[in-house]
DNA sequence: TATGAATGAGTATTCATTCAT
DNA sequence: GATGAATGAATACTCATTCAT
């Protein structure tokens, strides 16, 4: 129960069968019916457990985050401002290799975006992500790691780039061997710190 | 409304409001009783002009590519491999802002996986503006616009960056006004060629 | 247009389809689309030549019921009795022989029984051949070509006999070909003739 | 209502109902609504007993068979193949009268004939009641009660003529007290036993 | 905790038919 | 004679949810 992916009490299970189905057909395909059937238990049993569909679909947001969360904070552990950038690429880079539909559901599912608009916590738990890569940015540019730059502009750009790379990588279009996926990662992180034109 | 995307048949009529609604709630949520309350037809009516379902969003496919190569292929006017480079990037950027849903259709939906998987036609139609682009890169590199560097990895770093930044800007994320949008994404792109670290 | 199955007029060519297509699938599943479509004309145009499914389902039963009189009454020129009555199962062998689905409609489909309740010209065509039947059956009698017995009784045998024994073929349950199904149907005939026990 | 058809599991009593539309309009007629409506649940709630139509309708056949075979089984206890024979009769006649529309759905309906084609299991079923049926036969002209003849062929006969003379009875055309039909079926047996013409 | 029965709304789709052309 | 567009009713089936047990 304490690790992140492993749970025995059925409210666990329930949620990761229903996090898998979901990855693969959307809220709308999202069927207590079915859910309950890949648990093996009846299908109304699951309202012991959730209250209702929304709730249940809310947990799911709501470990997601967490466990993102999760992955991204032992950076701060790191002594330099750049340690601690270059940790939560690799970080990050990790959860996405653990939890891929997680990374889905927060960086490209657009149901979670509807929750995310209705429920204030869940915007929350969003910030608090997003505000931990901004900020080892900015500390890197105070630092002088990288250049003399707009930090907000750079961070636009350094989380546009690994959220497309890790959709390029979900999405299938970069090679599939986990060791291959990590080196082409840090490859192309350098290159973006780096620039690719001649002057 | 002035735009090339209208048209006034119903079937045309029908197309259009089914991206709305698909762009909305995805293929599972797509209805054709929704789709024809908003077109103000009986729900039957839609299979006068759709034989089904997922023909219409077959349709709604095959018109999302075919609008994105007919934004892309001017580009090869220019004169230079990197003016034609630059104008892929300006036509693709003038594509995601004339076409946000189409957008979202073509790099982000996981529906749209599943029916290129499917179907050889709209496979071949997603190579097209696949190789477009990866063209134009190695281009670049051969007449040294860019670094002597790996092509296929640097078709990923761009790639991944434009994509990541377009769904940022789908996502709400980005800064509404669309001049505003269009100074960052130069900056963007020229932070992207130049680096942005020190060293 | 002479020959009972044979006729060029379009309103013809959809009684033919129509008969063909509801043999398949009963009345209910008796589609105007379908009947179309086999047709080469579209659905609506069927409304030109029959005002609607049960106008031209009933000519369906109608042209089956001509089409068997037809068959039968030519027996009547032979010069006795005997050679009446064998004619008329030679003439009827041929009738399910030459169009089986026209047996199958008259004789087994319910739909049929539907109609004829409903439709007294239908149960006037319906008699003609029934009783033509039991006249060859009276005349056999009264001349002594079969023991002295109960004239409608003999009738309802010979009737259930010679229905059962087509039902078997229709149903796939005989050989298949023509010549062993006529030489099978000739020694069935005799064997009710003469009997099968040994007193 | 005292037969032993009748049970109250909502289960069973879909089934009664489903079967007694089915021989009203057949397969393509049965409609789900209309069962339910009969039964007096809603529509849906059929799901919870029969996965679907299809299913629902197997069940149907299938206790067809189950009943005829039922029916037919006890004629193995007399002691001669003369009344083993006799008493088959007695048993199909007693089926038929009890149940006219299993008779009519495993003799005549030719969607039955279509489920056969497709579902081993029931043509298991169906095989078991011809098989009894041709081994009374075969049993009688071993023991010298019917004339040394060709086996398959006086099955032909007997099938086709006690097929042919329910169909009638189902058809309304023979008289409908139930003493008089059998009386009506044992004089018939008779005649087709010992023959009806002179020599 | 869990289940089975049931419901009512909703889904895609087919159909006979009408109407304007 | 024929068509295409459209309609409204019907069909099988799925779903979230409630309730009694």
């Amino acid at each position: 129960m304490t690790s992140e992916s492993t749970s025995n009490s059925t409210k666990d299970i329930i949620l990761e069968r229903a996090l898998e189905q979901y990855m693969e057909v959307g809220y709308k395909g999202l069927s207590m019916r079915n859910i309950a059937q890949k648990v093996g238990i009846s299908a109304t049993a699951i309202y012991r457990h959730y209250s209702n569909k929304e709730a249940l679909f809310h947990q799911i947001i709501k470990t997601g985050f967490g466990t993102y969360t999760k992955y991204l904070m032992p950076a701060l552990e790191a002594d330099t401002a750049e340690k601690r950038f270059r940790q939560t690429l690799e970080n990050a880079l990790n959860f996405v290799l653990d939890h891929p539909k997680y990374f889905e559901l927060i960086f490209v599912k657009s149901d979670t975006k509807d929750e995310l608009a209705n429920h204030d916590d869940l915007r929350k738990d969003s910030k608090i992500s997003f505000d931990f890569y901004s900020a080892r940015i900015h500390e890197c540019i105070k630092e002088g790691v990288f250049k003399e730059d707009h930090p907000g502009e750079v961070s636009v750009l350094l989380l546009a780039s690994f959220t497309g790379f890790f959709s390029l990588y979900i999405g299938g279009l970069l090679p599939r061997s986990e060791d291959e996926v990590r080196a082409l990662y840090w490859r192309t992180v350098n290159r973006i710190l780096n620039g690719i034109s001649i002057t």
